[in-house]
DNA sequence: GACTATTCTGACGCCGCGACAACAATTGAC
DNA sequence: GTCAATTGTTGTCGCGGCGTCAGAATAGTC
């Protein structure tokens, strides 16, 4: 079963063929305007060959959704090797938030899509638990590097509050600022100009709250942030571009 | 003008009797559950008739945004009215977010549809409007405290962090965490039992770590948010049942 | 080259949105 | 009270999209 005959590896490459069509589509003209008449013309595949892949559309998103999350977390695992204290691989993290948000914006669009109701229930759940595994990944290296700061005694957590639970707090105010920033109607008008780097100063702000050692102001953490992005975005440029042939 | 004869008045009574009617249905089986012709069939009036109310589905769903997010208008109005320092009032928003996520559960889903590409373009500019200026009435109250924290010097504001700024960040933690709480395939799996004791922590650290005052331990700010439950929650279900007859 | 298994095809059934022409009710003028 | 004119209501129709399936085509086997 090792062995693929040519016909196993043409159809192979079809999936991907199939996803790397559908996802422009899906980004431009959102979920309904995603028609499977329309991405079998353009695959120049009748329908029906579409759904040998697929079984339906749902599926699709689903996939796309999970080849995005897997850059995510490639970001996320060379955010967390790099060497120093806890606080700084914390914030190399952050950095990864952003570049995923500024370079990969399509692939965050994409995350968005597994969290609507009715395309998450519809799709299988072979694939279902993939995106979830991904998820959890992504989560066990940030809890990682919070333990291992308790570890080095870089951070006491408080009393009932698990390194999960502080990773989640991290996790929602970068998700949270940036579903906002994409989607909320007048964010410019409201007097916020750059969310990334107010965002920046709000981790930084929840780092010392938590003290978490080295304690930074806002210019010595926004020197660090610049500093490990330019130190990782080659990094991360090559995985964006290993995973978008 | 002002006076309406008795057909209008019908009319007007009958617009919210279709959102009545809607709103249980987008939230159990989604916008695609929503159907015209069953919300027809389950008003007993034609089709057509629904028609002359909203001119398609994606405006009876930012109808239904608009009278949920109307609701967490008036609980931030009335957490931003109570007695003390600032910092309480702020915590009361925190306390309001609670209520409306746990007491609310629905409406707090319905806001989350007016993000979806594709239900905000397709509707009306007046309706886009209503909601925008909802928002931006929100955020105005959330600001307002911050200000007057400043101008009672119990917070410094950080050098280049507007009012409006720091708001971003409660908003984005606050928001993040909800959706996040409500949508993430396996949070209790990943160890976060209780999104809301977790967040109140979150808060408080991040208030702390702005230095407003009076700083607080997590003891001391829960005891007070308990406090502020205890005093806001009759007012919060009266705004509730105010707004579901 | 014949025969089987697998893959591909596109027409079809069904459903839902939104339009619209025909029809009913209401209003206002006299 | 009668009769337009206006306003409101109806439900059928066209269009387009999803997913299916019986039959055509192709690949694989001996």
């Amino acid at each position: 079963m090792v062995e693929l005959t040519r016909k196993q590896r043409e159809i192979e490459l079809r999936t991907s063929e199939i996803l790397r069509i559908a996802r422009p589509i899906l980004i431009s003209d959102g979920f309904r305007g995603l028609s499977m008449d329309r991405l079998a013309f353009q695959m120049e595949y009748a329908k029906g060959t579409i759904y040998n892949h697929f079984k339906n559309k749902e599926e699709i998103v689903l996939a796309l959704v999970a080849e995005s999350m897997e850059i995510r977390r490639s970001l996320f695992e060379q955010s967390g090797i790099i060497q120093g204290p806890a606080r700084l691989r914390m914030m190399a993290l952050g950095v990864a938030c952003e570049f995923y948000t500024q370079h990969c914006a399509d692939d965050f669009a994409m995350e968005q899509w597994v969290r609507q109701q009715g395309i998450w229930d519809k799709s299988s759940e072979k694939r279902q638990n993939l995106i979830r595994q991904c998820e959890e990944q992504c989560m066990a290296i940030v809890a990682g590097i919070v333990r291992d700061a308790v570890l080095r005694q870089e951070l006491v957590l408080p009393e009932s509050l698990g390194a999960e639970e502080l990773v989640f707090g991290f996790w929602a105010i970068n998700y949270g600022s940036q579903v906002l920033s994409h989607t909320s109607p007048s964010l410019p008008s409201l007097g916020i100009s750059n969310p990334a780097s107010v965002i920046r100063i709000h981790c930084c702000t929840l780092l010392n709250g938590f003290h978490w050692n080295p304690v930074m102001d806002y210019a010595r953490s926004n020197q660090e942030s610049e500093a490990l992005a330019e130190k990782l975005f080659p990094v991360f440029w090559t995985i964006k571009n290993r995973n978008r042939a």
